[in-house]
DNA sequence: ACGCTTTAGTTGACGCTACAACCAAGTCAT
DNA sequence: ATGACTTGGTTGTAGCGTCAACTAAAGCGT
């Protein structure tokens, strides 16, 4: 089967796109590790932790929402247990499954950095853009989303439909 | 001064971009690894200099294309020279710089990368889309670019009016 | 010609992530 | 209830990226 390649429209948003790709994680991160010590990363773990039901999570669960290997999740959150901001304790209804429940500390480290971390949100990205294409955004990447992730493993974070055990 | 939080358009925006940002690379990286042995940015590093002048490009300016820090570009580039994918070379012109020149090898590496990688991007992305939405795409990182990138440091990438020494 | 500064790039040590191997708890068939 | 399988998670190793320190060439003022 031959390639379809791509004309000058397509390639053009795609070569865009590809660039803010790269660019836009480094920029979140360069913020929150300059004001608040945390990667992107850690941040996020975190944030998703803060707005769980009694500010816990299973470690699968946790992974899905994160888009990170168990193993990652493991690493990172025993760094996160070590540094006070999360605790970990065996779930008590599965002996084989380990919760992440948010400290106190870590609940004030979260809001804490929220407002810095909107406020490059909306410095980088939204306030760039109209309303109308804050919303044609939305649709796109809704289009596209569900070729990035068949699985749906993120569908929580982004289609009102999910599951909802946790939302953003 | 006070943080304007996030509106629910805005919100909804901002989560899919995110969940977009984090699974693209892992989509892409999975498909050229898997087909062609290279990672993502390897390929990007070779593509790049498949389209300079002669096929070579000094250190900086690929690091700058890549949006690569030199340091990170000294350790991928002496991988690639060890595989037989680039070579390098002092200038001539200054002896400082480095070029990094592609070898037979390994403009045949990208060629062969090429058509795989091209239908993941149509796969995942273009594909999804309307030509309508593909405009839309191109406009919205176009706004987002400059403040994402104020140095242009990627501006050969995506800006018709720029310098142009290399346009991938 | 001689230092001083700047520019270009490399190297080494350390941190983070992935892959593989592993362990422990639960499940299920007989 | 016991052996096989599955599920949930951790740990060791190796690879990649970053930061800091370093080398070498070029520019520059006197």
């Amino acid at each position: 089967m031959d390639t379809r390649w791509l004309d000058d429209d397509e390639r053009a948003a795609w070569l865009r796109l590809m660039a803010v790709v790269e660019l836009l994680p480094g920029a979140l991160d360069t913020q929150l590790r300059r004001d608040s010590g945390l990667s992107h990363f850690e941040y996020f773990v975190l944030a998703m932790l803060s707005e769980a039901p009694d500010r816990t999570l299973r470690m699968t669960q946790l992974g899905r929402l994160t888009n990170a290997t168990l193993t990652r999740l493991s690493h990172v959150s025993r760094r996160l247990d070590e540094r006070g901001l999360i605790e970990r304790f065996q779930c008590p209804e599965d002996g084989r499954a380990t919760n992440a429940r948010l400290t106190e500390k870590g609940w004030q480290t979260v809001v804490q950095a929220a407002p810095g971390h909107v406020d490059r949100v909306r410095a980088t990205v939204l306030d760039a853009l109209t309303p109308e294409q804050v919303g044609q955004l939305r649709a796109i990447a809704e289009a596209v989303l569900p070729r990035l992730d068949p699985e749906r493993r993120l569908a929580v974070l982004y289609d009102e439909s999910a599951p909802a055990d946790v939302a953003s």
